[in-house]
Order: C-alpha cells, then sequence, then structure tokens
DNA sequence: ATAATTTATGCAATCGTTTGCATAATATTC
DNA sequence: GAATATTATGCAAACGATTGCATAAATTAT
C-alpha cells in the first residue's frame, strides 16, 4: 500500500543491532536467543515505528502462506455459509485466513480454482465440493497437498473427512414417519453420484428395513442437481403416479422447498394431506410455510472439526486417515403430521 | 507444497537461456521482448515441466498480492453471501482472490480483521460493514488503502459507495401501503448508527409526507441491531400501544421474521389483520409464511459493482469519489394487504 | 563494406525475511 | 589467571521473481 515500509533493517538500525536480532526476537521460537534487555528494546521499538513484516519475504523463505483453500458448490445456500463459519472461527484462531471459492457443482471450475489455489500456495485444502468420484482427490494425494473433506465424501477411505451421519438421519426420519402411521414413503433422492446424494438414500433404504416398511421403487425419484426445481420436478412425477403417497422424504431442504411450490400448485396441504421431510435443517426452515421437519447436520460443528483435522494435516501430512461422522438431529415441526 | 518445485532458473536452464529471458516471456506486457521462436520453446518447456511461478517471489518484488479483503457482519445472513457473489464474479475474472472476514458487528473484530488484512497486503478493500462514523475509513484514507463501501456507507462523501437507493424503497413502500388504504403505518427501524438503518428511516419519513400521511411518532420503533429478535421486541412494544396500527414496515427481512413471531404468538393474522414489509427480499423471503412482501435490493449487483470500483481505485487510488446508488425493486407478497 | 541504429538477451541488484555458521562476548572450571 | 565451555550476536547466503542497464547481435543506412 501506499505508506513507505518499515523493515527489520530500519528497526535493527534504529536499535543499533543486526536484523537477524531483530527477527529472533519476533520469532516466538528463538527469542530466547536474545538477551531481555535488548529483546525489550527492540519490541518498544517495533511498536513505536509500526513495524509489520512482509509476509511475502516470510512466505518466500518458510515457504508457508499461512491461507487455507476452502471449495463450496455454492455459498448463497446458507448452509454452506454455516460451514465456512466453523471453518473460519477455527482457522483464525491459528493465524489462518481462508480463500473462499464457489465451483457452482461445475468441473472446470473446480480444476481452475484447485490452480488457483496452488498458485497461491495455500497451506491445505477443505473440500466441500467432493463427488463419490473424484479425481481432484487422486491429484491432492498425488502432490502431497494436505486436505480434508467436509459434507461430501469421496469414496477413497485413505483421507479425511468430516461428514454428517446420513445413515442415522435417515432412520430418524423414517421412524418418525412411521410413528406417524406412515407406510407408503416417497423418497427424492439427490444426485447419486455426491455421496450426501447417496448416503441419504442408502439411509432411506436402511430406515425402511429397520421399520419393516415395503419398500416400493417406484415411490423412488433420483434428481439430477439438489435443486429447488429438480425437488418440484421430483414431486410432480410423484404425485402423476396412481398410487398411494402419505409421506415424502426429500434429500435436502432445497430440494424440499420445490415439492412446496408442487404441492402448494395441486392445492394439497402439508402436514396435513401429505408429510414432507426435508435434510439439512438449512437456516431459515422454521420459517417456511409450514415450518419445516427435517434433519439437522452440524454444520458448524463439521467445518470447525474440518478446520481443526486440516491444521494437523499441514504440520503433519501423515495422521492416519479418519471419517469422523457427527451425529444429525431429527428437528420435527409442521410438515409431518398423522397419516389421514 | 511437498512436491520440488520447478523454479523459472530450471526452465532457463532446460531451454538455453537466461532466467530474465523466461519471465520476460511469461509477462504479457515484455513478451515482445523476446523472438517468437524462444518464446514458443520457452512456453512449451513450461508447460512440459509444469512450471507454476512461486507468488510470494512475484509479490516480494512487485509488492502486490492479487487478494482483496471484504468485511461482512454475518455471512451466515443470506444477503451478505449474495453481495460476495457478486464480488467474487468480478474479481475473480481479473485475477484476484477474496479474503473474507466476518466482524459480526464487533468493534474490535472489525479492527483486528483490518489489521490482518494489512499483515496480508491485500491489494484493496471491500468493507459492507461501515457505520456513519467510522474510524476505519478515515484509517484507510491517512494510510491510502484502496477500499469501496457496499451496502452500508460511513458519511464521508470522499469516497467510493455502491448502495441501494433506501429513500426510493421507502417510498415505495408507502406508495404500496398508501394505495392498499393504510394511514396508521408503524416503521421499525434498524440501528441510526449504520447508514441503511438511518436512510431506511429517512425513506419511511419522505415516503409518508409524500403520501400525505400523519406521521405518528409513537409508531416507531428503534432497534439497537438487525436482528429477528430486536424485531419481535419491537414489535412487542408497537402492538402494547393502545393505538391502531394497520401496517409496519420494517428496516430489514431479519427483523421482519421477529414481527412475524410476534404476531403469530398473539393470533394475529400477518397479511390480513396487520400488513407487513420488509427490506432486502433476502433469499428464502418468498418462502416465509407469509411470503414477505419486501423492497428488493440488488445485492448481487452492488457486489459486482463494488469490485469493479475497486479494481480501477487499486490501478489508480486518485479516481473521482461516488456514490452509487442501485434502484431497489418493491416486491409484493402475500404479507400485505388492504386495511380492513 | 562500414557505420549507425535498433532489437534481443544476459547480468546482477533488488525486494525483506530467515537461519546456519562463524565469531565475539560472557560465564564456568581448573 | 588461563583454559574451556556456553551464550549472544553478526554475517551473508538463500528463497525466486522482476527489471534497469549493459552488452551482444541483428538490421538499416550510407
Amino acid at each position: 500500500m501506499a505508506k513507505p515500509r518499515v523493515t527489520l533493517k530500519d528497526v535493527a538500525s534504529k536499535v543499533g543491532v543486526h536484523s537477524s536480532t531483530v527477527s529472533r526476537v519476533l520469532n516466538p521460537a528463538t527469542k530466547d536467543m536474545v538477551t531481555e534487555e535488548i529483546a525489550n528494546k527492540i519490541l518498544s521499538t517495533v511498536a513505536e515505528m509500526g513495524y509489520r513484516p512482509n509476509t511475502f519475504a516470510q512466505s518466500l523463505k518458510t515457504n508457508r502462506s499461512y491461507t487455507v483453500g476452502v471449495m463450496v458448490p455454492d455459498l448463497t445456500n446458507p448452509s454452506f455459509a454455516l460451514i465456512i463459519k466453523g471453518i473460519d472461527n477455527m482457522l483464525e484462531a491459528h493465524g489462518y485466513s481462508i480463500i473462499v471459492a464457489n465451483t457452482y457443482n461445475l468441473e472446470e471450475k473446480q480444476k481452475s480454482t484447485l490452480e488457483k489455489f496452488r498458485e497461491r500456495h495455500v497451506d491445505g485444502l477443505i473440500i466441500a465440493t467432493a463427488k463419490r468420484k473424484e479425481e481432484l482427490i487422486d491429484d491432492c494425494i498425488r502432490e502431497g497437498t494436505p486436505f480434508v473433506q467436509a459434507v461430501r465424501a469421496s469414496e477413497n477411505i485413505n483421507v479425511c473427512s468430516v461428514i454428517s451421519d446420513e445413515l442415522i438421519g435417515g432412520n430418524m426420519v423414517i421412524s418418525h414417519l412411521a410413528h406417524l402411521g406412515h407406510k407408503e414413503i416417497a423418497y427424492i433422492a439427490g444426485p447419486q453420484f455426491i455421496s450426501t446424494g447417496f448416503a441419504r438414500y442408502q439411509g432411506f433404504l436402511q430406515g425402511m428395513m429397520n421399520a419393516g416398511l415395503d419398500i416400493d421403487q417406484e415411490l423412488t425419484v433420483f434428481c439430477d442437481t439438489f435443486s429447488e426445481e429438480e425437488g418440484r420436478n421430483a414431486a410432480s412425477k410423484l404425485l402423476a403416479l396412481d398410487k398411494k403417497i402419505t409421506a415424502v422424504y426429500v434429500g435436502n431442504d432445497i430440494m424440499a422447498l420445490g415439492v412446496y411450490d408442487e404441492l402448494e400448485a395441486r392445492g394439497i396441504k402439508c402436514g396435513i394431506d401429505i408429510s414432507i421431510v426435508g435434510f439439512d435443517d438449512m437456516p431459515f426452515a422454521d420459517k417456511f410455510n409450514p415450518p419445516l421437519t427435517t434433519v439437522h447436520t452440524p454444520m458448524v460443528n463439521i467445518g470447525t472439526e474440518a478446520a481443526r483435522i486440516l491444521i494437523d494435516k499441514i504440520n503433519d501430512n501423515n495422521i492416519p486417515a479418519r471419517t469422523i461422522k457427527l451425529k444429525p438431529d431429527l428437528i420435527v415441526r409442521n410438515s409431518t403430521g398423522p397419516v389421514r
């Protein structure tokens, strides 16, 4: 910026020592190598002159940027903003800044983002965009890039991931619906090439089996994207079937909003004529009409935990691989009710 | 990261030229100083060897980081995520990365954020957190830091700002309500030390005057924060008055949600018994119960425009100051209806 | 063909910090 | 007091890129 910079040399000259001594005082790891008298003199001169290290020079020498690249599909989905919050709170406390990039679920965008992060020499990555088969993950392993997967995970089990336990979530949903008397339960699945889409479907299957309910394959619709539009299309398909459906479990809240749209267009009362359950408990889900029954995934905690692990990986990229599954909670609101 | 880096010297050695020649070929501004034959040979070797410039070294020499610091109050408010989207799309296209920081409307956090951005030598700032009297702005001017204010602005007119035209917004709201027959219109104001809080109140006053409606000062409540809780408290105060109120204009959508909460608790039908208008048209406002009538502020465009101006300021910090006020739109939904 | 001019490329200083090693200063041991 | 050991500090190389200036090479003018 515009002001002439104060360098280590300027401070050293003022105190009458060498710049390496100033450098040593400013580094907690080497501060004890300098006598206290000189150290104090240096510290007060540093404050007085407003000396601020040149981080470019530091990074050139240490090869560390103290930045972390975070890839999310789309920051305007409030759920991802919560993850970022968790990540930021943890990383900031450890002296890192995060550079956030939206990939909009586009392969090319993801690649160019990774390239940009590489150019910037981020110390590590948090990847919230992994597909089940994810080349980018293999690439990072090959390059020795420290990273952690958050929310979504590739199928590579030799990496670190922090996710929500989607199977528990699915079981909770089906158990809740079964207790309300529902048997004809439809499922709107997210994309199966994404782990959340896939695992939530498995949770649906497992929940149905555990509740002793029959699964009618016709009552499952697979969506290509986690979007309101796809959710609405799926609801349209289900309602066009000449089958009794008393409840719909939807693989995420955004798609559930699409289901709401279709129900409203058809004059079907949500929570009364039919029950709807979402997944994520995105912010404002309690403000929808009706307030959405959904599985609360602890997004902030996922972010925090992912950041914690990443710091460990940056310090030692050989820590053991792990998948941390945080327990979700079912939040019952007005979109579910007893079978009529 | 872990892989041994390819340097300019490695490429130069392989091609049989000096590293300064390689550097010149890679810089579009100096590429013409090298013969095409050598340039092509260098470019193919660069690609073949996977050379990637060390941005620390570049930045140390050029004193440019190609990062921009963006300060927002809280990224989990989806409106700010929209601004970030606009900012990111524009800056990314010009080779910048953005470092986002949440200040949570805390003075100390804002200060430490500015300090952190300074340490990182961001090339400029976008400040979405400015108070009307904002020391941080004076500080940036003094230091010669390029910055642009977005959404919220300080009262310093010698700086660049991109905001929504809150007066037009207020006039639209009151005109809409007047056409519905409302005369006893209450106003829930955001914090007056924040420009949006202040200007939206001015818009309310101006709109009432222009509609020829009397202003009852008792029907205005001032909130300390733009929060759901404060909105609810304000609604509680208004409804405790022994006065007829047929409509409430609320200074932002989050506070309007608090008003919704209070109405629901009192069994008052929103849009029927009383009309509510918000401000911002935050994402999902159309999903609330009832869908919220609100002023749509073009957040993405504000972000985009702020970023565009910032790029100009980074290139020449002496460009003329300006305040760009983008026109908002009234979005009428079900929270407003004719006077009963 | 020679001289003058223009273009292309190499050299090395610079940016500001860190840190291994050498030297100086201080403390301890005999 | 002299010899030895320890601590404190300075020196300068290194990190990798950019770029002004000098020099070499190529082109143009006479």
